[in-house]
RNA sequence: GCCUCUAUAGCUCAGCAUGGUAGAGCGAAGGUUUCGUAAACCUUAGGUCGUGGGUUCAAGUCCCACUAGAGGCUCCA
């Protein structure tokens, strides 16, 4: 018996004819609709009898335990066979299957047996949404599933066991963890197991990333594409530098590879089986096209055409996408958390045997932690990290993954399968847990031991043979959208906690805002802000006719780090300022040697860039958001 | 993609249950004020009530579809 299972959001279908005189009769011809469905097609064969039923209940049983959906639909579908069994048998197994399926399934439905059928259906995306299995009758009463493969592998294969490590280093199985209440990584957990929310509003990134003119929804785009203002725009070039310099010092070489990549290509098709279809697709004259949803393709097939030695390896690529795409489901986007067009920094290094890959895995840990603690985002407070990987690697690799937790100084939440289903081995996330309980991930690293072939990446080893590298993944930051997600989220939270809202100095558009009590004292600020220009301090000035008490309001509301006021006194002194400092919450008088002094000390090694908007307040548009 | 909710001036929102020609605050423009650490004062202009259809003598208000957003589901290379 041949079965073609797809996981559905719907299948429609009408009877039209009958095609075969023992065709059952039906009451009517209508069209009927089912949503949220596990389509069954099936094939009776020649020598398929009573005794495989029971087994083709369970495999149905099983594949819908996996994908979480108990409704059939059970659609006779002869041209999966060219062995077809008699229609009388046919029928009769059909029938039976759906009596024995009756008790394991919510709903069962057969579609008519021996009628044309006109069928409309949508398959959901994920990998196993497709499956195919063949039950044979073995010698005797046995039965065999040549899809046993398939469909066991399936189920091993995917069912997670979850674990927790501790930093310790001991493995505990998640259910005999105790959990601190509240805490963020208990809802990462929940979250990964248990989709708990905890709280239901609009995320508080989303109100700020429009109210601080950073970034805001463009509806004449497509959903999850974004406009980002300047303000935003500078915060991103910020962060993007940051991330690339700090690769750049890894050993990262940078290159730059198209956005868009044809769909016929053969290693990509064969990727492309491996997961989704969730891509843009573009019709260029002959040509299908679609658009990258990461710098993987671009990179491997670059490396393919380089001449490697073993001795050049680890060798490390690099790139910031902008963009990636993504053509995620319309109700996951959010915010900045979900996008369909985002910019990630993705660093492989293609790495000549598993344990230069270790090594390798660990340094860039390290990398991703430093990155992730210098964006901002502390990894003891606002981190929580997932290791996922095969048994296998476990067991043989007990130790390595120890140091791990060891150097995390947290639990660690562990998934573990069976066997492995994707192109990784093993790879881990940070996790970050926003406002209303939801985990996005940032930084990760892969190791991945199937793509090197794929795309035919050779190198030369030692011994004169060519062989295939294995890959790391590693977005040191993840994506830098996310990362603004992120610090927005995180100010949020240290609001709720009676705290400042702030970003991080260096990422601030103004670090320094100038505001003269009357227009007579412009021209002396203009003197500051040339001194602080050449000290590289993103410095305007507010030269709106304004009251001083206004002016000051508004840098406040834009989380302004520190404020000037220039008047008659600060003309006449010309050495010192009251300088009004937001996260201390205080007003102290400084020269202005010191206040660069100050302010140079906390940006310490993060990039410049200059102010992304005019000077004068004045000459601003306003944006409104 | 599915279910539920939302869409009124540049921004935040009222008006909608009971249909009868559109309101406030902030912002903007013009003017007065040259001002010392979280909102000076006066005047004026701003709206095909998301888009398209329908019901009705009459629709911002009721109904349908679409678009965009939010929450949930699902998913996340």
């Amino acid at each position: 018996m041949r079965i073609l299972l797809l996981h559905s959001d719907f299948i429609e279908y009408q009877p039209i004819s009958k095609e075969i005189q023992t065709a059952e009769d039906l009451p009517s011809k209508s069209k009927k609709k089912i949503d949220e469905v596990i389509v069954a097609f099936i094939a009776v064969e020649k020598d398929d009898d009573e005794s495989i039923i029971a087994d083709v209940c369970k495999e149905l049983k099983t594949y819908s335990e996996i994908i979480k959906c108990d409704n059939l639909l059970i659609y006779p579908y002869a041209h999966l066979s060219s062995d077809l069994a008699t229609h009388i048998k046919a029928q009769t197994l059909l029938v039976l299957i759906e009596k024995q399926t009756g008790d394991l399934f919510k709903n069962v439905n057969r579609a008519p047996f021996g009628w044309t059928k006109s069928f409309n259906i949508k398959v959901k995306g994920h990998p196993l949404a497709e499956n195919a299995k063949t039950v044979r009758k073995k010698n005797g009463n046995n039965t065999e599933s040549t899809s046993e493969s398939m469909a066991l592998k399936s189920e091993d294969v995917l069912k997670s066991i979850w674990y927790v490590l501790e930093p310790g280093g001991n493995l505990i199985p998640i259910n005999d963890y105790k959990f601190e209440k509240e805490s963020l990584f208990k809802k990462l957990v929940d979250n990964e197991l248990y989709k708990k929310r905890t709280v239901v509003e609009i995320p508080p990134h989303v109100r700020l990333m429009k109210r601080l003119a950073i970034a805001d929804y463009e509806p004449s785009s497509d959903g999850g594409n974004m406009r980002y203002y300047p303000k935003g725009r500078l915060m991103k070039s910020l962060i993007e530098t940051y991330v690339t310099r700090m690769i750049h010092d890894y050993g990262g070489i940078e290159v730059e590879t198209p956005v868009m990549y044809d769909s016929n290509h053969p290693s990509i098709q064969s990727y492309f089986n491996r997961f989704p279809a969730r891509q843009y697709n573009i019709q260029s004259d002959n040509k299908q096209l679609f658009l990258r949803f990461a710098a993987c393709f671009g990179q491997f097939l670059m490396a393919k055409d380089f001449q490697i030695s073993y001795k050049q390896l680890p060798l490390k690529l690099y790139e910031l996408t902008r963009y990636s795409f993504r053509r995620e489901k319309s109700g996951e986007l959010v915010g900045l958390r979900r996008l369909r067009a985002f910019s990630m920094p993705d660093c492989h290094a293609f790495c000549k045997d598993i344990d230069q890959a270790k090594e390798e895995f660990v340094k860039r840990f390290e990398l991703s932690l430093n990155v992730i603690e210098g964006l901002g985002i502390s990894s003891s407070d606002d981190i929580d990290m997932v290791f996922r990987f095969t048994t296998d690697f476990y067991e043989k690799n007990k130790e390595f993954i120890r140091t791990f937790a060891t150097r995390i100084k947290k639990p660690i939440l562990v998934e573990m399968w069976k066997e492995r289903f994707f192109y990784f081995i093993v790879k881990w996330e940070f996790n970050f847990v926003d406002n209303l309980g939801k985990a996005a991930a940032l930084s990760t690293d892969q190791i991945d031991v199937e793509n090197g072939e794929r795309y035919k990446i050779e190198f030369v080893d030692s011994d004169g043979t060519k062989k295939y590298p294995i890959i790391l993944h590693n977005s040191p930051s993840g994506a830098i959208e996310r990362v603004i997600y992120a610090l927005l989220e995180k100010t949020a939270r240290d609001s709720n906690m009676g705290k400042i809202q702030a970003l991080p100095l260096w990422l601030s558009h103004t670090q320094i805002r100038i505001i003269p009590v009357a227009s007579k004292h412009l021209e002396f600020s203009e003197k500051i802000l040339v001194e602080l220009d050449k000290n590289n301090i993103r410095t305007d000035i507010d030269d709106r006719e304004f009251s001083v008490a206004k002016k000051i309001r508004e840098a406040e509301s834009e989380w302004i780090h520190f404020i000037i006021v220039i008047g008659d006194k600060e003309v006449d002194d010309g050495k010192e300022f009251v300088v009004r400092e937001r996260l201390a919450k205080s007003q102290y008088s400084t020269s202005l040697a010191n206040l660069i002094k100050r302010i140079k000390s906390e940006i310490s090694d993060k990039p410049y860039l200059p102010l992304n908007l005019p000077v004068y307040l004045s000459k601003r548009p306003i944006i409104m958001v």
